[in-house]
DNA sequence: TAAGTTAAAGTCAATCAAGGTCAAAGCGGG
DNA sequence: CCCGCTTTGACCTTGATTGACTTTAACTTA
């Protein structure tokens, strides 16, 4: 298990967690030959382990000075948390976005290892009786309850 | 008796036995031209002499950097009990045993409180697009995906 | 200060690199 | 001969990598 992208990803989170802010600032271009690959495959990563449902936001600034800006946001366990991620899920959401955002909570430690795979089993059974767009809804359905359930205490 | 099934199933298993880990990563055309076989044949041995039935568990990944990760479950009296749990499943179960199971597991403690109730979520997650049958067989499904992915440790 | 230059970052489609599925053909023992 | 397990291959889906082209911002200079 070791494609660039995973290597990036994890570099990325690791100066994350380095850091002493929420956030942290780097530069496409110096990344890129850091790790030998061209540019874009920076926004590879950001957009497919970075993104909203994975509970970072990323900004930016282009021209000369430009940067990447990755925000992690916080997801404490505070009052709306629950309705929160049920928001972010919405109706119908993906694989991928539905692992980014079990991850999420898990590297948060709001919920244990175990809950996470249990969560991960489910997102990931294959529902082979079902099409496309009512596996996301389905998805979506198990998703919210499954977080209603463990987070409402 | 030596098709080459059989060979590719040895060698797997002494790939787990040296490990130092509890699970080892694959390439499956690694080990296909290896072998000199078609790639789907390891899909065929996976399926055939890795299942949960046989005390393994399967994951995957795609594309660049892809790789088969066979783990291996501790053969202690809770995998013993994933396996004749999972029997007890079966293709399709009701809500109703469903219910009991899981509480059964709480009973005994094999599970949280926590984890009860996002058992009990999923199984009692409304899903309004499916018929009877197809519903209970879907509870079978996640039930035992559930069920081995918070027993697998 | 407007215009031009340079230094970023963004987009997107093509291509490559896996693994997954399924059905049909092959084969061996009873 | 039949049944069930094995083998094969065509086709599918997912994920990663690359590069040409675009857009934006800052800097420089006349």
């Amino acid at each position: 298990m070791s494609n660039i992208s995973d290597l990036i990803e994890q570099y990325l989170k690791k100066l994350l967690k380095d850091s002493l802010e929420d956030y942290i600032e780097i530069q496409r271009s110096k990344v890129a030959s850091y790790f030998n690959c061209v540019p874009s495959q920076i926004n590879y990563v950001l957009t497919t382990r970075f993104s909203t449902g994975h509970g970072y936001i990323v900004e930016s600034r282009r021209g000369g000075g430009g940067f990447i800006r990755i925000i992690k946001l916080p997801l404490d366990r505070r009052v709306n948390l629950v309705l929160d991620i049920c928001d972010l899920i919405g109706e119908s959401i993906s694989r991928v976005d539905a692992m980014g955002l079990i991850n999420r909570l898990r590297e948060e430690e709001v919920i244990t290892q175990r809950e996470k795979r249990l969560m991960c089993a489910v997102i990931d059974s294959k529902l082979r009786y079902l099409e496309m767009p009512v596996h996301n809804q389905l998805r979506a359905l198990l998703l919210k309850a499954m977080v209603t359930a463990v987070l409402k205490e």
